[in-house]
DNA sequence: ACCCTGGCAAGAGCGGTGCTCGCGTTTGTG
DNA sequence: CACAAACGCGAGCACCGCTCTTGCCAGGGT
């Protein structure tokens, strides 16, 4: 049964948490990029060689933290969206999830800023990420797709070459094409259906403008223009919303 | 009426140059917090301590490398913008921005890292940086501002309350608005306008997708879904461009 | 009930960091 | 010409991530 029976096990399981937490504590104060795994061995009063037992390097402890955030902030995404009851209201189901995005990270500033922060000089994500990092979107798509399946459309669809062909090749997203086919997302649609790059395209663009918005306030973008983030955020998603064209 | 003409202030000067241009050598390899002056004295072959001549903290060279790095940027908006000789044509004006921003941002990843990523813990931008750093959303400003001027007119105009009381309170971005204000742009326009904060607000919205994209792209979160990231730039430009209205 | 295997904490050590201080030298100026 | 300012250097302090070696002690096989 559980594969953590012996006293032994449990403890090991109770360490490895507790120093997940307090390497979570860090990240809001000294930043993903200068994460000590030494403060952290402070932190959880342990030597700093004993915690290279829990993580094989600080990269691994990253790894850790990196999936760890990315499943919160998607659940957070997922739990907003299916906790409106009327489905049909997609505006509302809009707004909570951006709201629900905005909550997390407002109130997870240090994670935040490693998923979607600078990058961390000399370590690469592995594999592993990109699953749980896409989850946010994948709501997004959802909502669009279900706004448009209900007759929503967008007030401009921009046709190509309109101005001087400058119109993006077909090919530009279509591996975020592929993606959504290949999760199942929008079922019925296929990649060949022209409603789906509509739906991908505005989806993309919307999330682009979630974390601009959230990226803008927290990294201290917004001092001296936007006296109220979260009125702002609020007016920027049913602004997206109305140029999606699937505001009620 | 150089200043510089003894040669130890020439001396000076091109040490100076030669430290700063080490430095964002190193933002794009190391990343901005981990910046490392010992490294760049190296580089420049000389004694750490013999840098704190030129810039007394770590700090210091930071806030210089912010300061010059914003400055580049805006000034790459300013004359793409300024270098279409067709003032009425503001799409290819939003185009030929947005295009510049880009193309200095992936030229200069480490000093992008430096100004829209993660802010380097422990350090506070002075307010000296305040001012290069919204070069790029007045360009944006005027451009929306003209196109307005000239009759165009975004497709839908949210009006407050339209969604069960979701809309802002109208102080949301009343600073941005003293801001414009204050630094004369869009002259003829005052504060009590109605038409200016529908400039302003759809201006910051555009400003926040367009480094919304950039990020994306430059901290790898567009790997597997944005083929052509140059292209995706010009779509989303238009798709904006064609929201806001103001596409010819 | 024994003993031995393996998980674990401790500590020394390596090379790196920001920053300070005292030294001798070079350079511009009164 | 002599004095003072500017300059480069090297040692040193306290911190960091990480590696390696050492010794302890609980669990499981016989």
């Amino acid at each position: 049964m559980s594969p953590a029976r012996t006293a032994r096990a449990l403890a090991r399981e109770a360490i490895t948490r507790e120093i997940l937490d307090s390497a979570r504590a860090r990240l809001s104060t000294d930043g993903a990029a200068a994460l000590s795994l030494r403060a952290v061995a402070r932190d959880v009063e342990m030597v700093s060689s004993a915690v290279y037992r829990y993580f094989p390097s600080r990269d691994a402890l990253l790894t850790a933290l990196l999936i760890e955030s990315y499943d919160e902030l998607g659940t957070a995404a997922e739990v907003a969206d299916a906790g409106v009851a009327d489905r049909s209201d997609v505006t509302a189901r809009w707004l909570a999830t951006f709201r629900a995005v905005r909550a997390w990270c407002v109130a997870h500033p240090g994670e935040f800023g490693l998923l979607y922060g600078t990058p961390v000089p000399g370590y690469a994500a592995p594999r592993d990420t990109v699953d749980p990092a896409t989850r946010v979107v994948r709501v997004l798509i959802r909502i669009v797709g279900d706004g448009y399946a209900a007759g929503a459309r967008p007030q401009v669809i921009p046709s190509a070459g309109a101005t001087s062909g400058v119109a993006s090749p077909p090919g530009t997203i279509a591996p975020a094409l592929d993606f959504v086919a290949g999760h199942g997302l929008m079922e019925g649609a296929e990649p060949s259906d022209p409603e789906l790059p509509e739906t991908v395209r505005r989806a993309v663009m919307a999330w682009t403008e979630l974390f601009g918005v959230i990226s803008f306030e927290l990294f201290g973008h917004q001092v001296g223009s936007i006296a109220d983030p979260e009125a702002w955020l609020d007016e920027v998603a049913l602004r997206l919303a109305a140029d999606l064209g699937i505001r009620a």
